[in-house]
DNA sequence: TGATATGGTACTGCGACGGTACTATATTAG
DNA sequence: CTAATATAGTACCGTCGCAGTACCATATCA
């Protein structure tokens, strides 16, 4: 029901690095200076891009930057975005479109299953927290060795 | 990072079933009564069984039946049994591990990394939500026709 | 003894994830 | 103008876990 792939991780990590003095940074920079694969992490950020949370400059002095206040920007959007960025041509590429939000929640709570409860909380947990409650300038930026993982 | 797949669906309605009137249920009876694939779910409720959650009773009014106090079950220790049922061998299949808990909470906390940051919500969420709140007797229980997913 | 049920284990198809490669385009520096 | 750097776009691939199946052993009830 919810996946949080190594997408997400990597995702978070250039975020933080770019929310750290609000500087330009390209992919390969924050690649290496994390030990990030570089070829996959330019895929992530264009894909933020493409949904309008990083801006990009091409060039010599490009890279990316912070395009959103990412206090505005929920974890739900969040993995919306990075899940999804294959898609980056409409604004909902519908892969969260199950999750019921807004005007839908009162309908699936209403429904009263079980997985629907649980659809409920997570919707919820995932909306109420910030992208910036995670990535804060001045926190310590390191990946993990292991995955941080439940199973896979 | 987290991954609750279809196996914790199935294993929340069987036990949402299993809640209601608290009677022992047979994986058949269980399977094609919400339109589960029957031989998956007998995989999963053995699972549970290695794990303590449930009793079982073999023969031809066997079945299977709580054996644990769902309210005493964090959504944490669900998703650890659902997902890790393959080794029902010893009691920490060790799949959860990379998401600390307890003492090592405070120790990831102070990391400070944004990975860190989103572990700790994340445990703090699943250790909160118990499995009582998502089953209870008097729910309605269907199971979704489309997947309830974030991506896969 | 036969029917029903779980216990255990092994197997499999398929799709997503993690990662790579290549070409095009834009920008800066010399 | 050219070389270097950087993103944009797109296509591609290997691996692995999930979802689901199958089979045999064992236990219980009628």
């Amino acid at each position: 029901m919810l996946c949080l792939s190594k997408k997400t991780e990597y995702a978070l990590v250039a975020l933080a690095h770019l929310a750290e003095g609000g500087r330009i940074a390209s992919a390969r920079e924050i690649a290496h200076e994390h030990g990030l694969p570089q070829a996959l992490l330019m895929n992530i950020l264009k894909g933020l891009q493409g949904h309008g949370l990083l801006a990009s400059t091409r060039g010599v002095k490009g890279g990316y930057r912070l395009a959103r206040d990412l206090a505005a920007v929920s974890l739900y959007d969040f993995v919306a975005m990075v899940e999804c960025a294959a898609q980056a041509g409409g604004e909902d590429c519908g892969c969260m479109e199950h999750l019921a939000v807004g005007p839908e929640l009162a309908r699936v709570a209403a429904s009263h299953g079980p997985v629907q409860a649980l659809q409920l909380r997570l919707v919820r947990f995932l909306n109420e927290v910030r992208v910036a409650d995670l990535v804060m300038p001045g926190r310590r930026i390191d990946v993990p060795l292991e995955r941080l993982m439940v199973k896979r």
